[in-house]
DNA sequence: GTCTATACAGTGATAGAC
DNA sequence: GTCTATCACTGTATAGAC
């Protein structure tokens, strides 16, 4: 009836697919991946549920596209943040200012509304099995991350490689568990602390980082 | 026909819960969690597909069983080595020898078969949100981690309470993350480290972890 | 090309017969 | 206690309307 190409009233109206994927999002932080059928999926949408699979494939390709989405908003700013270093005259960085551009842009999406969805979908592509998913998340990050290695490599001239590779996967761990928010900390001191306190966070985080970075 | 109480055969005969948690196992172990639907494990162990929930209640109940009774070989021999470790005049313990005690049972279980399932289990319970993982998770690890907790902070008198629950919780996040083997780090490095190389990663681990909790 | 209606095999779960 | 029958629901596939 009305216009349909330009001026998209408020929100509501948009194209099919971006609509699947924002209905998506809202019941996946409401409720957890497993929790939501396609079919609510594409109800909530107002779109049939056939309509996932045409435009996507399958359920799956549903949580890549979404995950594939949020992600980039990341790789942009950590590659901003990269390239805005500061090197000393022997063009290496200081190791703390690496770190935080690898960790603030993952960190700070916690406060963002999007946040608990990737989480979500985050932890799901890294620890479960899957060569799909692993692609996925190769195609998404290796190349940051490659980038963020040399950095890291100036900023420790001393440090062998191969200790190098380990001590980026540990930090990978921490990164990853920290913002899925697993609430075990939580749970044995009894609310003491709250890692999802994302300042505190990333501070503690860069702190105990840069010492293992710089472990013997 | 034969013997039914006495005698188990060889092994294939045992107790209808204990031969489904045995199919679940091994299928998890083979396809992943969600690859196996409870008739295929029923139908492996030989029994009626609505035994599971006679004896368990869910799937999910499967699966908590099954966490539950991996999990607590690695409770057992924490404990044991925690209660092993050499202390000094003032009762401090060495931080390394802690972290030891903490991070080997679990690592090791990589090696045995099984370790796949029980990792898979874990970060499962881990990342997922729902209460009822949780407190399974509570149930399970709270005790051996408050009594590591208390060794740490003996063996880093100076160390903030707050600081070390901070690093206490990074060092979960390394442990589970590397356990659950996502294979980034080979993607990056191109397979120039192999994170399954338990006794390696031990030893990384350690180091690391060491220095993280010994920051400033 | 996009969308709809409909159908299918397989899922976890349950009530009730044996 | 165990098994059969059945439930509502899932992801997926396809034929055909616009």
């Amino acid at each position: 009836m009305t216009a349909r190409k330009s001026v998209p009233a408020t929100e509501p109206l948009a194209t099919t697919p971006e609509r699947i994927l924002q209905a998506a999002e809202r019941l996946f932080s409401e409720r957890g991946i497993d929790g939501v059928s396609l079919r609510e999926i594409t109800t909530a949408a107002g779109v049939n549920s056939a309509s996932a699979h045409y435009h996507f494939g399958s359920k799956n390709a549903v949580l890549e596209t979404l995950f594939s989405l949020r992600a980039s908003p990341i790789i942009e700013r950590r590659e901003a943040m990269l390239s805005a270093l500061q090197l000393d005259r022997l063009g290496r960085p200081v190791l703390e200012d690496v770190l935080m551009a690898f960790l603030q842009p993952a960190l700070e999406l916690l406060n963002t509304p999007h946040g608990a969805t990737f989480t979500l979908l985050r932890a799901r592509m890294v620890l479960e099995s899957g060569d799909v998913k692993h692609q996925v998340l190769a195609r998404t990050f290796d190349r940051t991350n490659e980038k963020t290695l040399k950095l890291l490599a100036k900023a420790l001239p001393k440090l062998p490689t191969k200790d190098l590779y380990w001590r980026f996967h540990f930090m990978l761990g921490t990164m990853v568990y920290t913002m899925a928010q697993p609430g075990r900390i939580e749970s044995v001191t009894k609310d003491k602390i709250k890692t999802s306190d994302t300042q505190a966070a990333l501070e503690q985080l860069i702190r105990y980082t840069a010492a293992g970075f710089r472990a013997p």
